[in-house]
RNA sequence: GCCGUCGUGGCGGAAUUGGUAUACGCGCAGCGUUCAGAACGCUGUGGCCGCAGGCCUUGCCGGUUCGAGUCCGGCCGACGGCACCA
């Protein structure tokens, strides 16, 4: 997935054609993951920068298009006015441009969007389909953030106009005192009158150039300013002054938020700081006070609210809903996604532009639409793609009326590619469909439950909200199509931890914490990396890397050869021990055998790595020469060092067939059955020594062991036992 | 502020349904091996008192229970996400 801003920088930072340079890459990793033992099926092998991967990228779009998901949309933007160029919020450090430190604008240009919100009730009500980190999804519910509410028309004094406010607490409507509206609001220029005008427009400037985090930062002193003009309360009909608020955004609800101080927290501030009357209707027993210390926010009974004082809120809200007659509606956080960017290295939009017949998408035989070569992948100055630069790309004819038109220029965002990639790989080569519907099925279908799509998806948190979201929302519309045959792509998910600097911080180039795989390999070899990656704790967790941790895993793999150059050993030893003692080392190899097995599953690798070190400490201690041990010890730990024991099966072992190729051993459950049981002997819940006895005694029996025991008896001795708790074979509790 | 996750030795971390806390590994100490070192092997290694033996210990306080790292309540702290959402 190789589309995005680091590898276009790159190219502009040493003059290089992205898609060398990202061959090059490609090619490195691709090294790293065979050193590394990988098992990949590399005939599967898939580019997002390929032609014949982003044609279908392309084709998803046009889909989209087709059915209404996209549209244009003035949206604002990062613009630094030194390098004249839209910048990404990643490259916006502080309000400053990350390159050259100028203080950032906003600026609104024509973006293409894609309608995810169509998507957003589906979003949030297939999540519990999902076998997912239930932090995940609370993270993607808070994300798209549905809300109910209804919203309410307030007319402006002397005028025809009216302004759209959403609330998801009409109850408090007869408690509104003011209006505040969002500085981008649009209709502010009609109402604001001559004398508030300056002011007005002062503040509005001074809104823009605000970076987001500078304009909700302080949530302690909120800032404002009056229009002059004033509304009416359609409740009360009490007129109401009409400001203008920062803390307002335009892109939530409808940018204007009625004010009801006396039982908002943020309203509650703002009357506060402005001195605009606060007017109690809520009450906890249908009294109002004499004078609130704050705002209430909690439900109760109205008061100071006409004919429907004395109702509770829930059934208050209904009440004036009605009695307004006022849409009851549903509003979302989550907001459309801005799926254009005026860089180079990303997909082209498969649009073009006609005077006469507007925007025409370009014949489906057409596709892919090929990224054309450039001199320089340098901003334009303009704001526009470097695409826009070439004439001869950029200027076609109109696919409907065969008259001059223009192609679009902007390319697609890097999480276009990755949207839909799991499922080329099941059919990475064809030609004529995205991917053939038998084969999407015999992969991603399952009939015993009804939504299944990929087992399992690794990745990190950090993909919670955008990845996770976008893929989601065009697999749903795939589906739609027809072409998927279920609901949701990723039935489970797990969130690997990241593997940190020796002092628990993120490592990073400037930290010079990096450890470089190469290296370790090198000086270590791949299967201890390996290993040291799995052992290091549960794979869920951030751990701190520790190099001294990897050279404790090739003591271990020494151990291992250990074991191996033993079975070369004469065989005298193996007679040498007693019945006990192989009886003994054969049910460790059993329970070895189990726990792997069950780890492996669970995705426990440390401590299936674990067990493997406590049965090769139990095979070099007794001396074991008998190859069998060795053939099941090499066996569990293939999938962890996948190198080193196909070297000992071949060469130690002298077989044929492949290790991996062997089937995975079954544990013996009449080994593990225990024949002596060793039991925990607690005086009033507190450990105080075992007792050994056979398997299935009953209480009593358990019991007598224990008073005949010499560690136990004198803490018993005289003793009143008052109850006694009995778990079979595992433990006895005496109250005394 | 809201939401979420998590607090176990010097460190990374173990611990089925509540049932012997500290497995495994690192580090450290002593001994062996060596002319010496590295490497390796053996032994020890939660704390306190101590001659045998005992007491305390899973962030802190309390609760439930015969029994709590695990369950419940309240604090404290760390990390992550969202952040004036009307």
């Amino acid at each position: 997935d190789a589309f995005g801003l680091p590898a276009e920088n790159y190219a502009i930072k040493h003059k290089v054609n992205p898609a060398i340079s990202t061959k090059k890459n490609i090619a490195h990793f691709k090294k790293q993951m065979q050193m590394m033992g990988l098992s990949y099926d590399w005939a599967r092998e898939i580019n997002t920068t390929d032609p014949n991967y982003y044609k279908w990228t392309q084709w998803i779009f046009l889909e989209l298009y087709k059915h209404g998901l996209v549209y244009e949309a003035d949206m604002p933007v990062n613009w630094c006015p030194k390098c004249k160029t839209v910048l990404a919020d990643e490259e916006v450090k502080e309000n400053k441009c990350d390159r050259c430190g100028a203080l950032v604008e906003h600026r609104n240009i024509r973006q293409w969007m894609l309608r995810i919100t169509a998507y957003a009730d589906r979003l949030l009500g297939d999540l519990p389909l999902l076998n997912w980190p239930e932090k995940i999804k609370i993270m993607q519910t808070n994300w798209i953030g549905r809300s109910e509410g209804t919203e309410l028309d307030f007319r402006v004094e002397n005028t025809d106009l009216k302004i759209k406010v959403f609330t998801t607490r009409v109850d408090t409507i007869y408690g509104a005192t003011y209006l505040v509206l969002s500085p981008e609001h649009p209709i502010i220029n009609q109402i604001t009158s001559a004398e508030y005008k300056r002011e007005v427009l002062i503040y509005q400037d001074r809104a823009r150039k605000k970076s987001d985090i500078e304009r909700q930062g302080n949530t302690a002193v909120k800032t404002g300013v009056f229009t002059g003009a004033y509304a009416i309360n359609p409740a009360n009909k009490k007129l109401i002054p009409i400001w203008i608020a920062d803390y307002i955004l335009m892109s939530y609800g409808t940018g204007a938020v009625m004010g009801v101080p006396a039982h908002d927290s943020r309203d509650w501030q703002f009357a506060k700081q402005f001195e605009l009357p606060i007017v109690q209707v809520i009450s906890r027993n249908g009294q109002s006070e004499s004078k609130l210390a704050g705002p209430l926010t909690a439900s109760g009974v109205l008061v100071n609210s006409g004919i429907f004082n004395g109702l509770s809120t829930n059934i208050a809200a209904t009440k004036i809903s009605t009695y307004l007659s006022s849409k009851k509606v549903v509003r979302y956080k989550l907001r459309d996604w801005i799926f254009a960017r005026q860089r180079y290295w990303g997909e082209p939009i498969p649009l073009i532009r006609c005077p006469i017949c507007g925007i025409q998408p370009i014949p489906v035989n057409d596709l892919p639409l090929k990224l054309p070569k450039v001199k320089h992948y340098e901003p334009t100055g303009t704001g526009e793609s470097p695409l826009a630069k070439i004439d001869s790309w950029v200027n076609v004819k109109c696919p409907k009326c065969g008259g001059p038109a223009k192609r679009e220029t902007n390319t697609m965002p890097q999480w276009a590619g990755s949207c839909w990639y799991y499922l080329r790989y099941l059919d990475p080569s064809n030609k004529k469909q995205l991917v053939n519907p038998k084969i999407e099925k015999y992969w991603l279908a399952n009939k015993k439950t009804e939504n299944f799509g990929v087992h399992l998806y690794i990745g990190g948190v950090e993909h919670a909200v955008l990845h996770l979201l976008y893929a989601r929302f065009w697999h749903k519309f795939l589906f739609d199509l027809g072409l998927v045959t279920n609901k949701e792509p990723f039935y489970k998910l797990i969130n690997q931890g990241m593997i940190l600097g020796s002092g628990h911080e993120k490592m990073s180039k400037s930290k010079g914490n990096v450890v470089n795989p190469d290296e370790i390999v090198k000086k270590y070899g791949a299967d201890a990396l390996r290993i040291y990656e799995m052992f290091m704790g549960p794979l869920q967790d951030s751990k701190p890397w520790s190099t001294e941790g990897v050279i404790g895993i090739t003591r271990f793999l020494d151990k291992v050869w250990q074991v191996a150059l033993n079975t070369e050993k004469p065989k005298i030893k193996e007679t040498l021990i007693g019945k006990e003692e192989k009886a003994q080392i054969d049910k460790l190899r059993e329970e070895t055998i189990k726990k792997v097995t069950n780890d492996i599953e669970g995705y426990r690798f440390n401590t299936a790595i674990s067990a493997l070190m406590i049965y090769t400490n139990a095979l070099l201690e007794k001396e074991i020469r008998d190859k069998s041990y060795l053939a099941i010890l090499v066996k569990l730990l293939n999938p962890f060092a996948p190198h080193m024991t196909e070297e000992i099966w071949q060469n130690f072992l002298k077989k044929k067939k492949p290790l991996e190729l062997e089937p995975w051993p079954k544990w013996d459950y009449k080994k593990i059955i225990q024949k002596i049981a060793i039991i925990a002997i607690q005086i009033n819940g507190k450990f105080r020594g075992n007792i050994e006895g056979k398997i299935g005694l009953n209480q009593e029996e358990a019991l007598t062991l224990a008073q005949n025991s010499e560690a136990i008896h004198k803490y018993i001795e005289g003793q009143n036992i008052k109850r006694i708790i009995y778990i079979q074979d595992k433990l006895l509790n005496l109250v005394i």
